[in-house]
DNA sequence: TTAAAGTCTATAGTAACTATAGAGTCAATA
DNA sequence: TATTGACTCTATAGTTACTATAGACTTTAA
C-alpha cells in the first residue's frame, strides 16, 4: 500500500488533483492509515493510469466516471461507448474548425498593422473599431 | 441616454455580461438615473461593441481592458497591441494542433470498436486500458 | 393605483483544477 | 527521547467569463 505522495509520483497527477478525483469519485482510497492517510494498491494506480489517459483525451470528468461505471458492468453495451466517442470526436472538430477561422481573423488582423506608430494610427485598432462601427 | 437593457438588446450581450464587464473595469455607466439605474450613451454602445468584437476573437477580458487602455494613450506604441495580437495567434496555433492531435487519437480510438459487443470485449476500453498498462 | 416589467446588489454555480491555512502524522536524526 | 522536516489531513478560496438566482426597489402603462 502507498501514500497519496507516492501515488502521485507514479502517475504524474499532482497530490491535489488526486483528492479532487476523490471528490469527484473517480477513484478512492478503500483503506485509511491509523493517522487517517490515504492508501492505494495497485488496482487505484491503473484506475488513476486510466483516468489520466482519458484525461489526455479531454473527456470530461463526467465521461469518464461514466466510462468507469461501464467499465464494470460487463453486461452494458459498447454503444454508450462509441458513442460518447462520436460525440467527442464532434466537439473536438467543431472546436478547431472555430480556431480556424479565429485563426484566420486575427491574421488579417495583424497585417494591418506592422511599423512602429503610435497607437494613434494603429491599424489593428483601427479594424476593431471599423468593424464595430460596421455591426452597429 | 438608454438603460441597460437597451444596451443589452443593441449590443446583443446579456444584462449580467454587461454588469460583469463594468465589475471588471472594462465598461461603466458614467450616470445613474435617480432611481438607481445605469445610464449609457452612444460612446458606452461603441465601447460595448468593441469589447463584444475582441471577444469574438477570444481575446480575454484581460487583454481587452490593456487594449482599450492603450486606445486611449495617443503616445503608446502599436508594437505593444501587435505583440499581444501575436501571442494570441500563437496561443491559438497551439490548441489548434493539440486539438488536431487529439482528433487522430479519438478517431484511432474509435475504430476500434464497431458492433454490438457486450463491454467486456469493447476494443474502445481495451484501447483504453493498454495504453494505461503501458505507461504503467 | 396597481400590476408588470425592468433594474438593483449580492451571492452561488459552472469545469477542472491550483493554492493556501492551520492542524495533525510520520520517519529519521541528535 | 525529543525534535525536526517532510508529508498528509480538511476546508476554503481563487482561476475564467460568464449565468442564474433571491429579494428588494424603480419605472411605465393601463
Amino acid at each position: 500500500m502507498i501514500k497519496i505522495g507516492e501515488l502521485a509520483k507514479i502517475s504524474g497527477c499532482s497530490v491535489q488533483t488526486i483528492r479532487h478525483y476523490e471528490k469527484e469519485q473517480l477513484l478512492s482510497a478503500k483503506l485509511r492509515s491509523d493517522g487517517n492517510f490515504r492508501l492505494y494498491d495497485h488496482a487505484d494506480i491503473e484506475r488513476l493510469l486510466f483516468i489520466k489517459h482519458c484525461r489526455s483525451l479531454d473527456l470530461s470528468l463526467a465521461e469518464i466516471r461514466q466510462l468507469l461505471t461501464l467499465h464494470h458492468s460487463p453486461m452494458s453495451q459498447c454503444d454508450d461507448v462509441n458513442q460518447m466517442i462520436e460525440q467527442h470526436i464532434e466537439q473536438v472538430e467543431r472546436r478547431i474548425a472555430e480556431l480556424t477561422l479565429l485563426n484566420k481573423q486575427l491574421k488579417a488582423l495583424r497585417r494591418s498593422c506592422t511599423s512602429k506608430r503610435t497607437v494613434e494610427h494603429c491599424g489593428i485598432l483601427k479594424q476593431l473599431n471599423k468593424a464595430v462601427s460596421q455591426s452597429n
